[in-house]
DNA sequence: CTCCTACGCCTTTTT
DNA sequence: GGCGTAGGAG
């Protein structure tokens, strides 16, 4: 059993079995850092060590997921029982535990983004601050970053200098800001993304009824995984369970320099340095050697990184052959980049016999994903887009999950918001803000000052919508006890209205959004049937509060179900840790990779140069790099460099297959070369006319559905809305056919030939 | 209170 | 290009 071992190189080996002490694992790509990870918990399982005192720390579920059913291989079911997750999801299973010691209810809520945001934006509002000054996204990642270093509302205030620099940016209220948005959050009994961290940190710092020791004896051997990726309070987080008076520091971590593309959220390198640092007899083991991609790639890929400045010095070879070298697609517009790729990705089908899921299409921006997926789907090729929207941050799902939480956590002052009057009840805006500065008054939450409205003094007849409101609410929760998390799931979706509201709309994205709603619920029913783990193993927990902790951490990743055979779409950030036989990394522009948006210093330079690093190393076989030389942008047509790190790329790994000159860069086709300062107003287009429609309106009877078998392509139609257009295709199944139509104003829709008011 | 329109904003990457 | 919000009318 314990040839599992032969499958690994010298080093490999010594990081695996060096199991006693600090260890560090210096893992350049493909160099077999997963199953480092993997091969060393199931060698600690094999030598005895109990699942449940090994923790391994991720960045995503994925990789989590993964490590885990790698482990079972080798180990078999034991690995079940190994404690390994997202940073995230760990400690928000400790901390829920552990709440009362910090006073949460062990029910809170997770706040995504959007709620922080909305949080935020009501409390300047409320605050009559001018939002301009203080922007939601820069006040939020300001917060983000005082509890990333361990700074409170408190310690803010107390801190001159950080007043004074407030004062110096015109934003001297934001330590106001600060300090009631951490009030509002408990209050709410919600913790955001950071206070998951900054909470646990918190708990062991503090350490109420001893409970750091509680968990520094459970958790003897610690791992982490991208290391590279934790930010300051991660790792004070790691050194309160690993560093204790005779601790016998059990930790590895694992990560690469290199590959640390994170610093906008707080990552920082510096964590990399410190660690040896504090923990001197640190064993270090890189791995150098590549599996994954062929010389041509792994040659530009040092040959990139090695413009950057501070690493850790390691030389990545491979032993895989010269392969190809790389293609460079150039491309006039951005809808021909995607048409080229679109073109090759054709011709490396037939020619090397590769199946969709082999290739990759990686971008800076996921708003790069459009040109793609249209040409991909002109060229019949399969595809999958990733991130973006996730299906939980869809308006629709949020509505139900707003019930949902309200049952649970009727606190949740952001759940409380979206469906206070959504279905409408006559709750309007002046009331929620009154409802809202007043329960700020009194320090409750809005639900206790709403359960009490008629004390307030409001009116008649917002008071009494609100006492509606507020018996819905109990109503569900009243049933709790008696009803499984699917059956009250679906009763809340029937009968606050918004199943019906969701079904009058007739449209496809309306449709789109009732099969949405119907999704969510087919999930919960499953979830409720499964036996399974789901995410984080809230074992046999299948009430309405698990469900909702189990998804509030997922991702849109997560949910990928990846059966089929497509291309996938995704940001180069996602796609850190994945590998592809082909990948193709577009949209090497300057202003676009490396963004617009860090190239004010050297650091964030360096960083983007890291991330296009992550990018090629994601090929094994063929990498092609694509560029356009105007693109459509915040609604204009830019024209853009070439980006600079295609010129860090050695000539000897690259192959033109347009003429194109590295002195090309500097070529202006269209008279400007960078856009700065040039209006290129001329060049956008024309702003359409947004149709409205008034569903009061009485309809001519002359309009109306008619069967998908009387219509044919090209006919001319009159809709009763949207005026006259040519049918441009018919699909769907028998019975819900929908029909792309264009219309003379340039519009073009899809119409649910059932449903649909026209004639012909 | 609700609906509608116009405008102004912003646009990186994610747990 | 898309979104959320502010401001106006019913």
């Amino acid at each position: 059993m314990s040839d599992y071992l032969d499958g690994l190189n010298d080093i490999q080996r010594q990081a695996v079995t060096t199991i006693e002490g600090p260890v560090m694992v210096i893992a350049g790509p493909g160099s077999g850092k997963t199953r480092v990870l993997t091969y060393r918990i199931a060698h600690l399982l094999e030598k005895g060590i109990p699942p449940w005192s090994i923790l391994a720390l991720t960045f995503t579920n994925k990789a989590a997921r993964e490590m885990k059913e790698r482990i079972s291989t080798v180990v078999g079911d034991r690995a079940r029982s190994v404690w390994a997750g997202t940073f995230h999801s760990i400690f928000a299973r400790i901390l829920r535990y552990e709440a009362e010691h910090i006073g949460y209810p062990g029910n809170f809520t997770i706040y995504d983004t959007q709620d922080s945001k909305s949080v935020l934006s009501n409390i300047i509002r409320e605050n009559n601050l001018d939002s301009k000054v203080y922007s939601v996204n820069g006040i939020r990642s300001r917060i983000s970053s005082c509890k990333y270093n361990l700074i409170s509302p408190k310690a803010y205030i107390d801190n001159p200098q950080y007043l004074q620099e407030d004062r110096e940016r015109k934003q001297p209220h934001f330590q106001k800001i600060y300090k009631a948005y951490m009030a509002r959050c408990r209050r709410a009994g919600a913790m955001d993304f950071d206070d998951l961290l900054y909470q646990m940190f918190i708990l062991l710092h503090k350490n109420p009824g001893n409970v750091a020791q509680k968990y520094r004896d459970k958790f003897k051997y610690l791992m982490v995984d991208e290391f590279q990726d934790t930010n300051y309070l991660q790792y004070q987080i790691i050194r309160k369970l690993v560093n204790w008076e005779g601790s016998p520091r059990n930790v590895c971590i694992v990560g690469d320099d290199a590959q640390s593309i994170y610093a906008f959220r707080g990552a920082t390198i510096q964590n990399i340095l410190d660690f040896q640092e504090n923990y001197p007899n640190v064993k270090v083991f890189k791995l150098e050697q590549n599996y994954r991609s062929t010389s041509h790639i792994v040659e530009a890929a040092n040959d990139v990184i090695s413009n950057n400045r501070r690493q850790i010095q390691k030389k990545i070879w491979t032993d895989k052959g010269e392969g190809d070298q790389i293609k460079v697609i150039q491309a006039v517009t951005d809808t021909e980049e995607g048409k080229r790729v679109a073109d090759q990705i054709l011709e490396q089908k037939t020619r090397y016999h590769l199946q969709n899921k082999d290739i990759a299409i990686l971008y800076r921006t996921n708003a790069q994903s459009r040109s793609f997926e249209e040409s991909l789907r002109q060229h019949n090729i399969r595809y999958k887009v990733f991130g973006g929207l996730s299906f939980y941050q869809r308006k629709e799902i949020k509505d139900i999950l707003g019930y949902l939480r309200m049952i649970v956590n009727p606190n949740d002052e952001e759940a409380l918001r979206r469906v206070i009057n959504y279905p409408k009840r006559a709750i309007g805006k002046t009331t929620i803000d009154k409802v809202s500065r007043m329960a700020d008054q009194a320090n409750i939450s809005m639900w206790d000052l709403c359960k009490n409205v008629h004390q307030t003094g409001l009116s008649a007849r917002p008071t009494n919508a609100i006492k509606g409101f507020v018996k819905l609410i109990e109503r569900f929760q009243a049933m709790q006890s008696t009803k499984d998390a699917y059956e009250l799931a679906m009763l809340a979706a029937k009968e606050s209205g918004l199943l019906k509201l969701l079904g009058e709309d007739k449209t496809i994205e309306g449709m789109n959004r009732m099969e949405n709603a119907q999704g969510l619920l087919d999930g919960i029913k499953i979830f409720v049937d499964s036996d399974e783990d789901f995410g984080e193993d809230i074992e046999g927990d299948r009430s309405l509060a698990a469900y909702l902790q189990s998804i509030a951490l997922l991702t849109d990743q997560d949910t990928q179900d990846d059966t089929d055979d497509h291309v996938t779409l995704m940001s180069v950030h996602a796609a850190k840790g994945l590998e592809f036989p082909s990948v193709f990394v577009v949209g090497l522009e300057e202003d676009l990779f490396p963004s617009f948006m860090s190239k004010n210093t050297t650091d964030e330079l360096d960083e983007e140069r890291r991330l296009f690093y992550v990018a090629i190393t994601r090929a094994e076989r063929f990498l092609t790099i694509s560029y356009a030389k105007s693109r459509y942008r915040f609604g204009q047509i830019r024209y853009n460099e070439t980006s600079r790190f295609l010129d860090e790329i050695a000539t000897r790994n690259m192959a033109m297959s347009t003429p194109f000159s590295k002195s090309g860069r500097s070529a202006q086709p269209y008279g400007s070369s960078s856009g700065k300062g040039v209006n290129y107003a001329k060049y956008a287009a024309p702003k359409k006319k947004k149709k409205t429609y008034n569903p009061n309106t009485p309809v001519d009877p002359r309009f109306k559905a008619i069967n998908a078998k009387e219509l044919s392509v090209g006919q001319q139609i009159e809709h009763f809305r949207f005026g006259n257009g040519t049918i441009k295709s018919i699909e769907g199944a028998t019975g819900n056919e929908f029909a792309t139509i264009k219309f003379d104003d340039g519009g073009e829709k899809r119409i649910v030939l059932r449903f649909a008011k026209f004639k012909v």
